[in-house]
DNA sequence: ACTAAAATGTACCAATCTGTTAAATTCATG
DNA sequence: CATGAATTTAACAGATTGGTACATTTTAGT
């Protein structure tokens, strides 16, 4: 419904969809920038093509705002991650893709990170209100277990390997990598942030992972 | 200096290393929980012994508070890491101990992740101006990079095993472990951080951290 | 004891900031 | 084209908050 071609002449616009999605837009940018308290509503509207009261009008108020911000970085990441096709893949091939990708969806999505961070801090509070987020956080897992089922079925994979700890590391590594940059970065120097150095490191979570989940063969080669 | 034995019988005290101590306590706890533009300064001097006018008396303003917390937790960071003790230990059980103490070290200081997530949200903003923290830093480096020597020496690690990076992944995962705890257990479940959980945790960051450092012994064990 | 300096409390202000009120504009539809 | 619902604006109110002015108390030195 609602598809119009629109090209109104008057001073404003009657597009609540996207004015809906341009505040959405902003505000996203600017809690991600500055953090629940440290954002203003004034400087988001300012930004934004509409006034204040529109906010207001779709969004109820600064929480609301906030919460529809963290359901929306939540479903691009886990969009990026259902877009991900590993199907023909033996199990270590398809664990490194994963791997991979999950290192550098984090890196292309800086916003979902500083919001993670953000919701951390309020101890989750806002999360825990969403009915969305956890359906979306499910099929992250979903995959990794079946991986880890072919690979165990394969004998290839110890049998302790479970997906949430599996997850946890790729996340753990994926994750620290955006969110401490600055004062990793500060403390002990940029190399490891420069585009070398984040491909090294991201072999090194490869190397890492796969040396926790796969059993070693005796005629495999050692790490370069 | 200044170590008289107190016990006066006026409405206030006079001492102002307690109340700037006290102060201080009270400003890591409230910022560490709501975040620079979160903490209120009339709420933590409500919870200080003294009056508002003192915290502006010791600190000048806000920043300066805060920058004084920041400072007081790496401290205490980097006092815990300087305390481990690894003589006499060859290069894989002092790296094994290095690993486990670091992740220890940051499940016990809660306050320390928060202000340091807080810090990067600030894009470090604050952790530049100072200048004891980056002399805290250096030490930890100096340490796994001894033992990167003479793992190397010994022909046990690998020749690429760099000290940042092997602190890079260390750190990742005992900061992640509690800076993103929240969120991971209300999307993942709460498993991983019963106490059963976060030991197996940290047996798979030693194990994680091991495979990338030290070269594969045709006659070592695989992982259990 | 006297005095100057350090330490502390009280009361207050000016600036922000979130949220609201009331009204205006646009649009779909009979 | 009249009307009511949806959308949008401008202006403002109420509360919060960081910071300050000024008085008061304590301590150290003489």
């Amino acid at each position: 419904m609602t598809e119009q071609a629109p090209a109104r002449k008057s001073t404003w616009k009657q597009d609540p969809e996207a004015v809906k999605a341009d505040i959405l837009r902003v505000a996203t940018a600017e809690f991600a920038d500055r953090g629940l308290s440290g954002a203003r509503i004034d400087e988001i509207a300012a930004k934004t093509s509409v006034s204040k009261r529109m906010i207001y009008y779709y969004f109820s108020d600064k929480e609301g705002l906030y919460r529809a911000a963290l359901e929306g970085v939540y479903a691009r990441l886990r969009a990026n991650e259902r877009a991900l096709d590993l199907t023909g893949l033996d199990p270590i091939a398809a664990l490194t893709e994963l791997i991979k990708a999950t290192f550098d969806s984090h890196r292309s999505l800086p916003d979902f990170i500083r919001l993670v961070m953000i919701e951390n801090i309020h101890h989750a509070a806002y999360m825990k209100q969403s009915l969305i987020i956890p359906e979306l956080n499910s099929s992250i897992i979903s995959k990794l277990a079946e991986l880890c089922d072919a690979g165990k079925a394969a004998g290839i994979f110890y049998d302790h390997v479970d997906p949430v700890e599996l997850h946890w590391m790729i996340s753990s590594m994926s994750f620290y990598n955006v969110s401490n940059r600055e004062t990793f970065s500060h403390s002990f120097g940029a190399e490891l942030h420069t585009s070398a150095g984040q491909q090294r490191l991201r072999q090194r979570v490869v190397d890492a992972v796969l040396a926790i989940a796969v059993k070693p063969r005796p005629n495999a080669q050692a790490l370069a």
